[in-house]
Parts: structure tokens; sequence; C-alpha cells
DNA sequence: GAGCACTGC
């Protein structure tokens, strides 16, 4: 195993783009694993065995190895037991155990590989185990770790060096996930910094297509180039058969014409096709059902009049002793011969021994005719279906019928189904896309890239040979592109900054992308973060370009620190973080989960298949609409909107046990519901390791919150989502109907709408955020919320533009902070919207110094001061008047608080603590004109010797806490900083 | 007055 000397040679000699640098011989290690006769002998049919010793020399020769290999090469099963017999699970110096890492863009992937390879190497799930985001069953005795890409980048925050691990193998990085991404960013950076510290970590990068340059040939990403090692597939082959004519809309009735043919006309094999969405889905399935019935009693095999069909559809285990069905004797003339384009392999076979397959582009009729003598079992499969109707797919078809799943894109990467021969691909998906300025969503159907249709198409060929039809041509095929964008570049990405910036990694523009986002997008979700305040604020002053570097290099922030350790949305992290308050944080919680899991309601618009079904339908949906009404509270509580009705049917749902019946009666989709179970849980864990004496649990009887506490979770909720406020177009504004029951966001030029399943539709609030915006007929707002007008600068102080301080109400003092407050008026930016004046710190300058110093001349500071204010020589207000007109007296006060930055309780009493004998408090007395104030030159203790104004000193927290932007309906407000102690912030910063 | 593919912490 150890024989490094010998070079890779064989039949196949794989690609070696980099020559290997040549490592001092070691000695062999070779660590038993005791295997079982079958799996040893499955093991070896596996093309990645043959490959051993090549990709093993590599891994040894070289700190980074890619290793291309189709799905069926075995790769992610048998790697990680060649390291394991390599002894790269031990530490060979210490002799402890190390582990071998493995990650998965999927956690079903992550389960069932660990399962997999410890059933393969007779090893206890102690020692090959898995770690997902709510489980694991990782123990200390762990050598083989898979894990999903997430769980990793989480514990790279915790160890940055991954210093429990000795080779890291990235799977299925073809698909470029963006988790998947800055893993391999991240590493690249990793491996040579352990290596310089003499603990080498060895990366393996796993790829099932060649596609690799991306990663290979960027030389910020890795210097040296990477040997790729190429690994054959076991796969059986697949013929493709493109139409002729590619139809533009109609390529639902196109597939329905294709699997009548295939079922007609073609042996046995599971058929399965590709639409885009659920309703297509759904529609194609009554479609077919109405075309080749079948009825569940009669099972009854009907071969007899079909002889080409057999009856054991779809058992590959029996195939094995059934006669064989050689596809190129096979021949039935196809109706239309002629009409298409030759095979693409066609070359290489005998002329003409596949095109008996083709069958011809759609067009042939009667095929809508019921066919009762070919019983076809039709499924639909899509990720949002249930799963336990999901499950129907990989059990065995009833006998004496054919297997037709049709099926979403969930059927091209996350599930396979067994026994399917022919694949109708329609050529299409949905993709969301985003704006990228605006954030706005759309669903749009469009061409898949070459690299998808050809999983798609492999998809006929893991039993047996199998067909694959294409519903558009091969030149159309030729046209679309190579592959599609990887996620990153596609999508918002301030979740993903936010945890980089949490790596201290602040110039996220130079981060060695495989590739990188684009700028806009990098920009973009800066300025999110620094407005959430998860980042500092850059420098306003200074040089432009200076400003503009620094603009996307801030470091993060205490509360961004403390953000960054919620595994959520950084805006509603955000939300977590402001909701130590009135003891919301249980109910945030659910909102927030209730808000990442998608889709929490059944879809129950959908055209029914029978009658029957119909009004089964109906009443679902009377009953749904019922108990929206009943989650949505009562009175003010509605004003919480659809987060009300989230939170209200999370709230019943857990009440009542969380069960599959609550959830089919009420509409809920029980999947999504134990997901938001399982996300409170774990930010219930998240919120209480930050703040320690939190003492939260996951209350299944959670009491519905208080009106008052509805008010907080509606500012908190504000506070999140700042940027997604939209202001209700005004009567004056409305000179165009399209703006009728319109709203305006600060960034969309084109009208908003509350979208009509959401429960404020009809109330129309002045102003409300949204949780997002997704354009289908119209640009609509989902997950609505109504918002009071005069927190918006209270909450959002980053969103306004304000105005000078009001003379009226005039400018006061606040004894919990010790600080000036003024009323301010202001706008929201961009769209400039007028909001109410409300009260805040007055803004910095020399005024706020003349305030400061009224107000500790009238006694409001300090206490102890207010006895004497009868004994002043002029009115205390004589300090707002301008410099020219102040008297020596009045101008020593003001030059001493400006020279000492006093302009606030909390700095004066510093600046008295640290310097006792320093003249303030002769100053003061001399700017009071007082002789009672001579005691004071002395230099008495501000600390023992006077009281600060507001009664007992209470400590900074405390004092923040009391305070109340806004200033009216005391207890009203919530306190827009992050309510977590400097202490418990500092022990973030240390991760 | 409505139609959302797929994932990961």
């Amino acid at each position: 195993k150890a024989g490094a000397e010998q070079p890779a040679a064989g039949p196949r000699a794989p690609v070696l783009l980099a020559a290997p640098s040549k490592a001092p011989c070691k000695p062999a290690v070779f660590i038993p694993v005791d295997r079982s006769p079958e799996i040893q002998e499955a093991r070896l049919k596996l093309p990645i065995l043959a490959e051993e010793q090549v990709v093993m020399e590599a891994i040894n020769d070289n700190p980074i190895v890619i290793i291309c290999g189709e799905t069926g090469s075995g790769k992610t099963t048998q790697v990680p037991q060649f390291l394991y017999e390599a002894g790269y699970a031990r530490d060979s110096i210490l002799g402890k155990t190390c582990i071998i890492g493995i990650t998965e863009p999927r956690r079903v992937a992550a389960v069932s590989m660990s399962q997999r390879v410890a059933k393969e190497m007779n090893l206890s799930h102690r020692v090959v185990s898995y770690q997902i985001r709510y489980e694991g069953n990782v123990t200390d005795e762990t050598q083989i770790k898979f894990v999903t890409d997430g769980v990793l980048l989480k514990e790279i925050q915790k160890d940055f060096l991954l210093s429990k691990y000795k080779v890291i193998i990235i799977d299925e990085a073809h698909e470029r996930s963006m988790y998947t991404d800055i893993l391999i960013g991240l590493l690249s950076r990793i491996v040579p910094l352990r290596h310089k510290k003499g603990l080498p970590l060895k990366l393996i990068i796993m790829s099932a297509t060649l596609r690799v340059e991306d990663f290979t040939a960027n030389t910020r990403l890795f210097s040296a180039q990477p040997p790729v090692i190429q690994v054959d597939a076991r796969q059986f082959p697949v013929t493709v058969h493109f139409n002729k004519k590619t139809p533009l809309d109609d390529y639902s009735g196109e597939c329905f014409r294709k699997v009548c043919k295939i079922h007609r006309m073609l042996p046995a094999g599971g058929i399965l096709v590709f639409l885009t969405g659920q309703a297509e889905v759904h529609s194609l399935c009554r479609r077919l059902r109405k075309a080749f019935p079948y009825q569940k009693n009669n099972t009854q095999c009907k071969v007899t009049c079909v002889p080409l069909l057999m009856c054991c559809f779809h058992l590959p285990s029996l195939s094995q002793t059934l006669p064989k069905i050689d596809l190129n004797n096979y021949s039935v003339l196809p109706p239309d011969e002629g009409d298409e384009d030759r095979d693409i392999d066609s070359d290489d076979d005998a002329a003409g021994s596949d095109l008996d397959l083709d069958l011809g582009d759609g067009d042939s009729e009667g095929d809508e005719k019921s066919d009762s003598s070919l019983p076809l079992y039709v499924l639909p499969l899509y990720s949002l279906l249930a799963p336990e109707k999901q499950a129907k797919v990989f059990r065995p078809p009833p006998p004496g019928t054919r297997l037709c799943v049709v099926a979403t894109n969930v059927a091209e990467t996350s599930l396979t189904i067994p026994g399917i021969k022919y694949v109708v691909d329609s050529g299409r998906e949905k993709r969301r896309c985003y704006d990228r300025i605006t954030g706005v969503s759309s669903f749009r159907v469009t061409w898949v890239s070459q690299a998808s249709a050809d999983q798609r198409a492999g998809r006929a060929g893991r039993t047996e040979p199998g067909h694959c039809y294409r519903l558009y041509s091969s030149a159309v095929f030729m046209d679309f592109e190579k592959f599609s964008a990887p996620e990153i570049t596609k999508r918002p990405v301030e979740d993903l900054i936010l945890q980089m910036k949490a790596l201290n990694i602040e110039k996220v523009i130079n981060f060695p992308f495989p590739t990188p986002p684009p700028t806009e997008a990098l920009a973009a979700a800066e300025e999110l973060l620094i407005a959430l305040g998860a980042l500092k604020e850059p420098p306003t002053t200074g040089r432009l370009n200076q400003q503009l570097a620094a603009k996307l290099s801030c470091p993060i922030s205490p509360l961004g620190r403390v953000m960054a350790t919620f595994p959520v949305a950084p805006r509603y992290a955000k939300m977590l973080a402001l909701s130590r308050q009135h003891q919301c944080l249980p109910y945030t919680i659910t909102i927030v989960s209730a808000m990442t899991v998608r889709e929490l309601f059944e879809e129950l618009d959908r055209p029914a298949g029978s009658e029957e079904e119909a009004a089964q339908l109906k009443g679902r949906r009377a009953r749904f609409l019922q108990m929206q009404k009943v989650w949505a509270g009562q009175g003010p509580m509605q004003k919480l909107g659809d987060l009300m009705v989230m939170l209200g049917a999370v709230g019943a749902c857990e009440y009542s046990g969380c069960t599959q019946e609550f959830c089919e009666q009420n509409g809920l989709r029980h999947k999504a519901m134990l997901e938001i179970r399982r996300l409170r849980g774990q930010l219930t864990t998240a919120v209480n390791s930050v703040c320690r004496d939190a003492g939260l649990y996951v209350d299944p009887k959670m009491k519905p919150p208080t009106e008052a506490q509805v008010t907080y979770l509606r500012q908190i909720v504000l506070a999140g989502l700042g940027d997604h406020l939209a202001r209700r177009v005004q009567a004056e504004e409305l000179l165009d109907d399209k703006w009728k029951n319109a709203y305006k966001t600060a960034l969309l030029e084109d009208p908003v709408f509350i979208h009509p399943s959401s429960v404020l539709f009809k109330e129309l609030p002045e102003f409300v955020v949204y949780q997002e915006i997704v354009e289908t007929t119209k640009l609509y707002m989902k997950g609505v919320s109504a918002v009071e007008p005069e927190w918006i600068p209270a909450l959002l102080p980053a969103y306004c533009h304000f105005g000078k301080p009001l003379e009226s109400p005039p400018p006061s003092y606040c004894p919990g902070t010790g600080r000036v407050h003024c009323h301010r008026p202001s706008v929201f930016y961009r769209v400039g919207w007028q909001l109410p004046a409300v009260e805040v710190d007055y803004p910095p300058g020399i005024d706020r110094y003349k305030h400061f110093a009224r107000f500790l001349l009238e006694g409001k500071v300090i206490e102890k001061l207010s006895s004497y204010s009868q004994c002043l020589l002029s009115s205390p207000l004589i300090m707002l008047k301008t410099w020219s007109k102040l008297q020596p007296r009045t101008e020593a006060l003001l030059q001493a608080l400006v020279q000492e930055n006093c302009d606030n309780r909390d700095a004066l009493v510093a600046a008295w603590k640290k310097n006792p004998k320093c003249n303030l408090p002769g100053i003061i007395g001399v700017g009071m004109g007082s002789s009672a104030w001579k005691s004071l030159r002395k230099g008495a203790n501000p600390l023992t010797g006077l009281e600060p104004g507001g009664g007992t000193r209470a400590g900074g927290r405390a004092a923040a806490r009391q305070r109340r932007p806004g200033g009216r309906g005391a207890g009203s407000y919530l306190q827009p900083e992050s309510p977590f102690s400097p202490a418990e912030i500092a022990q973030l910063g240390e991760r």
C-alpha cells in the first residue's frame, strides 16, 4: 500500500494533470478490516477499486487531490475505506485516533452513507458516524465521520484548523452548493496552515463531472495545481433520442404522448418523466391515469393483450432469471418512423440498431382514449410531497403494471428511483431567480444545462441499459449552457458574509472563492449587515477610494458575533438578538423558525382529480380559512399579521402533540411542523448558550403572547426587516389605476401588493414589513406584518435621515441614560417618506454640550446640585446662547466640558473619577456663579459626595434598558440595541 | 384575488 515509488500503470491510466511531487518513503501502514465475503465480492465490481493504488499514491504525495467519477464509481463509499486502511484515521506519532471527514450536500446522504460504510467495514456506528443539523451519532471513537457541508463550516468556526481531522473529503463538489464552495475556499488556506504546524491535513475533492477548472485553474485558490484522477463509472449504457421538433409551449403534452408511446410499444421497465412543478406533475399524472386506468382491485395481469409487455415489470432482482430482451433485436416500427434525428451514438452502433426505439415526435392521435388493457402505475414525485407518498416510488409497482414516475428536479439529484429504464426529459426546470439589486425573487421555467440533461439521462441506466427521450432537438441541446452556474453566484449572500466575518475574514472580496459572487451581491450583503448592526460602520471621512475600500471590508461588531451564533438568516438572527426583553424570546424563536422553514401550509388550491376529491379539498380549504382567522388572533394582535398566523399555527399544532391528524385537518404540512419543532430546539439551545441566565426550553404548551408582547414582537420584526418596509401609496399619488391598493418600497419603482393569501390583504395598513417579495403576475409581498410609523425612526435609525432637533417639544435630560434627548423629524432613506418626530439622543456637537451644561446647572444630572439652583446668578438657560453672548464663567464651564468630552452623565462621572483633582467641580461652581459652590472647588469626590440625578445609580445596562425611544406610551417601546452584556459578547469574541 | 424548483447551518 505504501509503495509510493511505483508509477501508476494499467490499461486505463488515470489522468494526472500535475506531476506528483515525490514524498519521502514512509513505512507501510495497513489497518485490517473484517468485511463479509459478499461485501468483498460486491466491492470488487466497483471501478474505483481498480484505482485504489493510484488514488492512495496521489493522496500520499499531494496535500490536495481531485477525484472525478460519475455516480456508480463507488468513490463515496470506498475512498474513506482506503484511507482508513492506510492508517489515516490514526496519528502515527501519538498513536491517537484521528478523523476522516466526508461532507455531503444533503442530510439523507450523510446518514445513509455512514450507515453503508459502517456495514461494509463491519464497524460500529460509534466508529463510522454522522453529524447533521439536528442529530448525529458521533462518539469519542469516531474515525470516519460523514457530515453535511454546513456542519463542517460551523466546526471551522469553533476550530479553524480542524485539528481533529487528518483528511477532509468534499463529496459532490460538482453540485457547487454554496457551503461546498466556501469550504473549498477555506480549506485551501487551512491545508497550508496545517502543513506549517507540522500536522498536515489532506484535502480530497470529489466531483462527478470533469468540470474542475474552477478548482484546478484557479491559482488564487490552489497555487500548485492539484492532480486530477479520473475513475470510470459502472453505469449501463443509455441511448439518447432527440426529438426532431422542439415544442416550445406544450412540453407537458409532449411528455404525455411520449409516455403513451413508450408504454404501448416498448418492453418492460419503469418510466421517469422530468417536469418543472407540482401543478404540472399532478396534471400529467391525471392525464396518464385516465389514459391507462389502473384499478387497485384489478391486479389481474393483462399481458396477453400486450405481447410486448412482461409480467414482471420493475423487479430488478428477478430480471436476472428472466429472458433478457435484446434491445438490438427488438423491433416495432413506430408509426411515424423516419421523422427523427439520428441517435447521437448511432455512429458507433450497427446502423439502425436503436432506431427501433425512437418513437417519433408527438402528434399521434387517439392517445387520450382510455386504454384499459395497459395498466400504468402512475406516481407523482416532488420535494414537498408528503414523505409517505414519496416512499411509494421506491416500492415495486403492483404486479402486471408498469411504473411511471412524474417528477420534478428532486429525482435528478436527491432521490434515486429503482427500476427506471426510460427517461422522458422535458429539458426544463423551474428556478428561483433573484434580482441582485432589489432582492425580489421570481420563479422561472428555463432550459436545463447539458450537465443536468445528462444527469437526468443517467437515471435510465442504473439497473440495466436504458433509453432517454429528450423532447427537444439536438441543436437545442447544443445551445444549452454546459453547466448551471454555481449557487453562490445567483443568491443573496448576506448569511455567508456574516459567517465569514465571524471567522475574521474581513476583506471578503479577497477570499479565494472557486467562483466569486458578483460584486454587487457582496456590496448588498455588506450594506444590509451594516444596517443590522452586525458589522462596524465604515468611516465616512477620508479619501473616497479609501472609503470605498473600507466599505467591503468592515469588521464584525459584537452584535454580529451574537448573530453569527444563530443558525438562521441575519435578519432573523437580529430579531433573536433583540428579543431578550419582555419574555419575547420563546415567541421570536417560534416565529423565526416558522419563517425559516418553507411552505408551512399545504397547497389546497390544486385542481382535483375527481368530484370526490374536489369536495374534500373544498372542505379542507374552508376549515383552513377558519383556522387562519383563529390563529391571526384578536384586536391589536392581528397587526402582527401573517407572522401571528405562523405563531398561532405552530402553537396550536404543538399543543395538540404535532400529530399527523392535526396537521391534515388544519391544512398544515406535517413535515414542516416537525422541522420547526427541531429548529426551535436548536435555536433555544443557541440562545441559552449565549445568555446563560435565559433558562429557555421548548414548551409544547406555550401560552399565546399578551397584547403587549405582540406589540414588542412587531417591533422586533421591524428591527430585523427594516429594509423590507413598504408604505401604502397615498390617495394623492393614486394617478394610475395600477397603483390601487399598492405599496411602495425603498428599492422598487413598481407597485407591490400584499399577497391575497395574507391575513392583512384587506386591511392595507399604512406601513408594513414583509418577509419576501415574489414576482408572479404582480409583485407580491408575503409574510406581512403591520408597523406603526413612529417606530421606524426609533428602531431603524440606520435607514432614516434625521432633521434638526425640534424646539418643541424642547430637549430634555433623560435620567435613565444620563444623556440629552430631543425630538427630531426624519425621512426614510431613498424614498424620503416623512416620519413622525421621535425622541432620540441629541446629535453630537456643541449644542449637546450646551444643553448638558444647562441640565447640569439645573441640578438634573447630579441631584445634590438641585438644591442650589435657587442661588444661581442667572438662569441656566443662558447656556444655550451663542458663544459670543456667554459670560466668562459660563464660557469656562462650556470649555471645560468640551475639553473633557463631557456631554453626558457617564462621561462626566468618568472624567471626574479618572482625575479627581481636575477642576471641573470648581468650574461648575464658577459657572453657576454661586458662592455656595465654593466647596466644590476643593475637588469633592462626585462618586461619594454627590448623587447623580435619577435616584439610585444604575448599572449601564439597566439604565440603558429604561430608555424609551419615542417617548410616548412608556412600556410600549423596545430597546433597540442588543440587550446582551459586554461580558457575554466578549466571551463570543474569544471563539 | 392567488399558482413555489431544490438544498445546507
